[in-house]
DNA sequence: GTCTATAGGCGGATAGAC
DNA sequence: GTCTATCCGCCTATAGAC
C-alpha cells in the first residue's frame, strides 16, 4: 500500500467529490473527510475552493481529451486503431463514471470554461489529422466517405452515454450492478463491431 | 402572447434554472427573477426548495419516459417505429438539452430517487413489450437478433449524448450554434440509418 | 505543517404590513 | 396575493496557538 502525501490525498478526493456532485454541491468538509485532513488544510494547500476546483477541472479534462492521440498510429490498420480508441475510451470513463456530466454541468454553466483551461492542447490538428485519416481510407476504398464530426461523435456518444447514465439505464433494465458492469465491457466489441459495421462499403 | 399565472410561470422559470444548474447550484433569486415574481412568493406558492425540486423533477422524468411509448404501434412497420422514436427523442432533448445531465447528476447524488419519484410508471410492461417486438421481428427475418437492452442503449446514446455534450463537441469541432442544431438535426435521419443498418441482416 | 476557534457572507425561509 | 425587511444556519475562509 503506498503512501500519498497530504497534497495528493486532496487531490484525489477533490477529484471525487467535485465529480459526483459539482462545484456548488461539493463541501469543502466532504474534501477534507475524506482526505482524511483537517478543513483548514485545505486552504494551507490549495488558496481556495474555485483555485482547487479549477485545478481538478483542467486534469480531468486533459485525461478525456489525451485518449483521441490513438486514433493516429502507423503501426495499425484503421480498423484496429478505432477498436483500440473505444476500448480506451470505455475504460478511461469507466475509472471516473461522473467525469463527463462533471464537466457538461460546468461548460453549461460557464460557457468560457473550455476555452480558458485549454489553451495548449492542439486540438485544431486533431481535427485536421483525423480528418486525414478518414479521407486516406476512403480514397484507398477502405470505408465510406464521412465526416470526421459524425464518425467522432457517434463513437463518443456509445461509449461514453452508456457509462454516464449508468444509474438510469440500470433503472431502466432492472439490473444489478454486476450485470451491468458486464454489459459495458462486452460494449468494448459491439461498440467497435457496430461503428466499423457503418463504415463498410455495401 | 398567452399571459402564464405566477404559478405556472414558477415552475418554468424553476425547471429551466434547476435544469442548467441542478438542485444545489440554482438559486431561489435566479428562479424569482426569471419568473418576473418576488423571491418570497416561491414559498407563498410552494413550500420550500426541496418541495419545488421534486417536483420539477418529476415532471421531467415522467417526459423523458414518455416517449417510450411511440415504440409500440401497431399501423405502422418496426423500421417506421424506431425512425419516429428517433425523431421524437431528439426533439424532446433539444427542447431540454441539460435535462438528462440533471437528472443523471441527481440519480448519482442520491440512487433512490428515480425509484422514489416513478412509482407508478409501467417500466416492466414496456421492457416485455419491447422485448416482444423485437423477438418478432427477428423471428420473421426482418433484423438480427439482439437484447433489448444494446438496442435501447444504442438508440438513446446516439439521441441524446450529442445534445446533452454540446458545449464539449461544439468546442472541439469550432462550431458556430448555427451548424450545430443543423448537425443535430439531420442526425434524426443519420441515426435512424445507421440503427436499422445494424440491424440489417448480412 | 497541523489544529481550534471564529469571522463573515450568502442564501433559504419567514414575519408581518399592505 | 404581493412585497420589504430580517432572521438564521450553513459553509468558506482566516487568525492565531502550538
Amino acid at each position: 500500500m503506498i503512501e500519498f502525501s497530504a497534497q495528493e490525498r486532496i487531490k484525489l478526493a477533490a477529484a471525487k467529490i467535485f465529480t459526483h456532485r459539482g462545484l456548488e454541491g461539493a463541501r469543502m468538509q466532504d474534501i477534507a473527510d475524506e482526505a482524511k485532513i483537517n478543513k483548514a488544510m485545505l486552504h494551507y494547500y490549495f488558496k481556495n475552493k474555485q483555485h482547487l476546483f479549477e485545478l481538478i477541472f483542467q486534469e480531468k479534462l486533459y485525461k478525456v481529451f489525451g485518449a483521441l492521440n490513438s486514433l493516429f498510429s502507423d503501426e495499425f490498420s484503421f480498423e484496429d486503431r478505432l477498436r483500440h480508441f473505444v476500448a480506451k475510451e470505455i475504460d478511461i470513463i469507466s475509472e471516473f463514471p461522473a467525469l463527463p456530466l462533471f464537466i457538461l454541468l460546468e461548460a453549461r454553466k460557464n460557457p468560457g470554461i473550455l476555452q480558458e483551461n485549454f489553451k495548449n492542447f492542439p486540438l485544431k490538428e486533431i481535427r485536421i489529422k483525423f480528418s486525414e485519416v478518414i479521407k486516406n481510407e476512403s480514397d484507398k476504398g477502405n470505408i465510406i466517405p464521412i465526416k470526421m464530426e459524425e464518425l467522432l461523435m457517434n463513437i463518443m456518444s456509445l461509449c461514453v452515454y452508456p457509462i454516464v447514465a449508468e444509474p438510469m439505464f440500470r433503472f431502466v433494465f432492472d439490473m444489478d450492478e454486476v450485470a451491468y458492469k458486464k454489459l459495458i465491457k462486452l460494449r468494448k466489441i459491439t461498440v467497435s463491431d457496430m461503428i466499423i459495421n457503418s463504415l463498410k462499403i455495401k
